[in-house]
DNA sequence: TTAGAAAGTAAGTAAGTGCTTACTTTATTA
DNA sequence: TAATAAAGTAAGCACTTACTTACTTTCTAA
């Protein structure tokens, strides 16, 4: 003769309990890494007991993989700028300052939406994890590749100076990521400095296409 | 009546051993981080039992600090640039090369040459740990400080564009760290760019002031 | 030479840890 | 509407964790 109150405590479906204890993984995961979190912490904060994350992830080790294999391959790398329509225009037209600037504040935006992607990727490289190969692989070296062959064009052109196309990369993606990474590990209140991905992309652009031209 | 075989097994000193432990911690700490190093490892690695662990520091978090310290304050600011006569010198000249390049190399030997310190530095800030808040505090604030001034006087000088100074800080210290970043984490094979210090540091300066200059 | 201090250990403890088991509750469908 | 499958739990298991205790060994100096 009860009364349904409750606070629409309805069951979920296996697959969407499945995506939400993934999902509060990630997000403990990129915060205390991967010894620091506890299945525990994990099954509270999902409201659900221990037994429920081990019915979806048999270790807590499948569960890293599963959100590893997530965030690199269905998130992190959804619009990759090898396939971008725009972006191959932009390169056939030889306009430098489209290229980089779009590469930019793509990254910018992107790494400011999903920070957890970035701790996520920060502790695995420190912790040794093979996420970190994975990502390295399939997507940081074939960025390499990518913005170093459009240097290497732009060199042969001779619109650009003859300095190895990866120290130019490196630059380039070093102020990229080094100011996503300030931004959300040390300077979160934005007291060192503080302008927006459009502001912050086209200064690094300007400096580095003015850096390498002839 | 025993013979006395043994290689060398004499006990350290207090002090000694203090410091060992010390030194051992910090190569674990700096590879598995906090959460993921066991006194039972540092005790080992060091050749004692647990207790004398926790007779030298008190707690695990303890000996943390006592390893932060150490790094933070003794290590890794053993040369600022802020109290360096030859930079002081390289400033008073306006020689941008010379003050530029110069930090740079320093800062690219110095991360090659105690990688612990940056990893350290990464899992403490990743993790939230307040060594973070200090060595932002007491270093990376008092950079900007430092290179942002100097770029200001030469922006009054009109020799160079009238960027933020504090966007150039970021793109220059991006691209240093960076680099340091990729050979201790991810590029220990040097697969990606294989380049000495000083090149890179000669690269990279050239870039920013080719690419800051009016 | 011997007392005492300091370096050291073996063997704990209580509170976690990842993970399992045996069971109950809710939803679906024949 | 009853049978069944799926979502869920409480309680515990074997083991590890940070940290302690009660004790032994070695060095030093009066």
């Amino acid at each position: 003769m009860e009364k349904m109150i409750e606070t629409t405590a309805t069951r979920m479906s296996g697959d969407e309990r499945r995506a939400q204890i993934l999902q509060v993984a990630i997000g403990l995961f990129s915060h205390r890494g991967f010894s620091g979190t506890t299945t525990k912490e994990i099954a509270n904060a999902s409201g659900v007991s221990e037994a429920m994350v081990f019915r979806h992830f048999a270790t807590k080790d499948e569960l890293y993989h599963a959100i590893l294999d997530y965030k690199a391959c269905e998130d992190g790398m959804k619009t990759l700028p090898w396939e971008d329509e725009a972006q191959k225009i932009a390169i056939d037209e030889n306009d430098d300052y489209k290229v980089f600037y779009t590469l930019a504040v793509k990254a910018l935006r992107h790494q400011q939406n999903d920070p957890d992607l970035m701790r996520l990727l920060f502790h695995s490289a420190l912790e040794g994890h093979e996420l970190s190969e994975m990502f390295f692989d399939r997507f940081v070296s074939r960025m390499y590749e990518f913005i170093g062959s459009y240097i290497h064009k732009r060199q042969a052109d001779g619109a650009m100076r003859d300095v190895k196309p990866r120290i130019i990369v490196r630059a380039f993606l070093g102020m990229l990521i080094h100011h996503s990474l300030n931004n959300i590990l040390w300077d979160k209140s934005r007291r060192l400095l503080d302008v927006s991905n459009e502001e912050a992309a086209h200064e690094f652009v300007t400096i580095l296409l003015d850096g390498v031209k002839k």
